[in-house]
DNA sequence: GACCAGGCACATC
DNA sequence: GATGTGCATGGT
């Protein structure tokens, strides 16, 4: 029997497609909406980037150089601005300062040292920074979120109260050790998230279903 | 008007 | 170590 995590790769691929997931022109507009999104709808996640757009702050050194209240109006859309502002500006102190605001040279480096120099910084959590390793910096690095934390331990392949990194390695074993395959895995998931597994989910029509023991239950049907 | 959204740090016990 | 709370906007 394969894994659970590759069965559900194959079955949500073949009904939902690829993805071609996380929006974002560049690497660092992706990175600056990694942290814009922390516990926020990417909805308004898009009206910040577009506010920095609109101010040709969409730059290392340009947001580098913005007061404070600058930065926080901008980015206000998207929620906890005052916060995150402050988190936005930490990355960029250390993207600037260690890689001289290159995310190219920053891609040379490997992803474990990079994971915790990402950590390192205030505000940069295991989520916020696999998910610039992954799609800023295209390294093979597995992204777990809220959807799939719910996912898993609502049907029961994990336990509900693991914590990121026994989820991250759980799945990540189950699935090829490549950034394309892990990019594609996530943004199924995040799919399955946003139509069928909210907290009020419609798991009858999941396309993840078919995994279900017979009988059920996925925690709500 | 309540509830929710692709986290994280911090306080308190 | 475990549990609880603040942070803030915009959509349903």
């Amino acid at each position: 029997m394969r894994p659970v995590a590759h069965e559900a790769y194959e079955l949500l691929l073949a009904s939902l497609g690829p993805q071609a997931w996380w929006p974002g022109d560049t690497p660092f507009e992706v990175m600056v909406g990694a942290v814009l999104v922390q516990n926020t709808a990417w909805r308004n996640v898009e009206r910040a980037l577009e506010n920095l757009k609109q101010a040709e702050a969409l730059d290392p050194h340009v947001i580098h150089g913005l007061a404070p209240t600058e930065l926080e109006e901008l980015i206000r859309p998207a929620g906890y601005f005052r916060i995150k502002a402050r988190r936005l500006r930490n990355l960029i102190d250390y993207l600037v300062a260690r890689y001289d605001g290159s995310l190219e040279a920053m891609r040379q480096r490997d992803a474990s040292q990079l994971r915790e120099e990402l950590l390192a910084v205030h505000g940069i959590g295991p989520e916020t920074a696999d998910s610039i390793l992954l799609y800023a910096l295209h390294k093979p690095v597995l992204v777990v979120d809220a959807y799939t934390h719910r996912i898993w331990s609502r049907h029961g392949w994990i336990d509900d109260e693991a914590d990121y990194h026994r989820l991250q390695e759980e799945i990540a074993s189950g699935l090829p050790d490549d950034a394309q395959t892990l990019n594609e895995f996530h943004a199924l998931i995040v799919n399955v998230g946003h139509h069928w597994c909210k907290r009020v989910p419609k798991c009858h029509e999941c396309p993840l279903r078919p995994l279900l023991p017979e009988g059920g239950p996925c925690e709500h049907l």
